[in-house]
DNA sequence: AGCTGAATCCTAGCACCGCTAGACATCAGA
DNA sequence: TCTGATGTCTAGCGGTGCTAGGATTCAGCT
């Protein structure tokens, strides 16, 4: 009994090494360099052992995908916490959100350029994937009139999202991407711009 | 000397119909489905004929992009000139564009998500690149204060950008595009919300 | 018309990819 | 100590982007 613990015990730290090692591997090189084969030698194991445990290399982006989700959640949760009045937490969300996204770039691209098939918005979504929305959606939804408050969550949560990847395309002018946040977090929220 | 000349419109011919058919075939069963085998078989010539006219598969998807950007200026443009005032254009344009971008994910595709190293903002970037984001940024400019025309253009074209990636990618809840664009775009233009 | 040099094209193959069948080694339990 | 099951690895399949080198075609000259 206490073998077949240490060896479910193994196999799930082996698991969540395969996970850990490609995510550092494409944070580190890029995805283009997380292939079956450096990913088997980085883990010091046979490729065979990688399909041991997931279905395929799209089921490892997967897996680093929603532990993105769970780690982008905990972040804007933190964010949440520390904020103040409904206009303030929003703007904490939006600039936790790209400051995840900035600093994870690897991570970002398996949660929405790579893991295209993650169910998404149904029963069977990852709980990850249901924290990490409804993160934002909590504190979205209480900047809009409730009638909109699902939408609101999309469009601002849409907005973010094609800000990070213009930016990180190289497709915005360098190096002005507070302005550009903290212009887009007033026109979400229908303030003026500020005076002087 | 005419010989020279049919020998230069014949290749130029086939230039453009590799581009034709990387861009059709993605159309047709996505980008994974664009080998250099198949374009070759497609076009009824060898692979090394591809690598006579670009430099590698890479060159190809990016001539799909430039030629996309091409096709979005011309789109934008006539929604610029069938438009009223300029917050009717902002509107029509941001509709063009989505548009665009849902009628042709795979050039879409190319466009932002594959040919990451395509140069923008930069003298040498080509001309259909620039065409396009002068396109936007005339009609963007004119719902903004002067001193935030430039960034106020590039949080709306990342707003609508982020809008088409989520929707496409099946993260937001299906067929209320046009609220969302809606929405969005009245938040954008700081305007309340409809009466009734 | 027939030859020649150059331009063009294709065949065959490289290293690599994701993935897997089947041989091999290891180890818990009788 | 033996045995059966579990776990792992070696070797290989079909596919990818890409390219070297031989074969072919063709324009231009005698």
């Amino acid at each position: 009994m206490s073998i077949q613990q240490r060896r479910e015990r193994d196999r799930a730290q082996r698991h969540q090494l395969i996970i850990d090692t490609a995510r550092e591997l494409a944070e580190a090189e890029g995805w283009e360099a997380v292939t079956t084969r450096r990913l088997a030698e980085r883990i010091e194991y046979s490729q065979p052992v990688l399909y041991s445990h997931f279905a395929g290399k799209d089921a490892i982006v997967a897996a680093v995908a929603e532990q993105g989700f769970a780690e982008l959640a905990a972040r804007l949760a933190a964010a949440r916490a520390a904020a103040g009045d409904p206009p303030g937490a929003f703007a904490a969300l939006a600039g936790a959100y790209c400051a995840f996204a900035y600093a994870n770039p690897a991570r970002y691209d398996a949660m929405f350029t790579m893991a295209s098939e993650l169910p998404f918005g149904t029963a069977d979504s990852p709980a990850a994937l249901k924290a990490a929305f409804a993160e934002l959606a909590q504190v979205f939804g209480r900047v809009a009139d409730a009638a909109e408050a699902e939408a609101f969550t999309e469009i601002a949560w849409a907005s973010l999202h094609g800000l990070v990847m213009l930016t990180r395309g190289g497709r915005l002018r360098p190096g002005l991407q507070e302005q550009r946040l903290d212009l887009l977090v007033r026109r979400l929220l229908r303030e003026s711009p500020p005076a002087g």
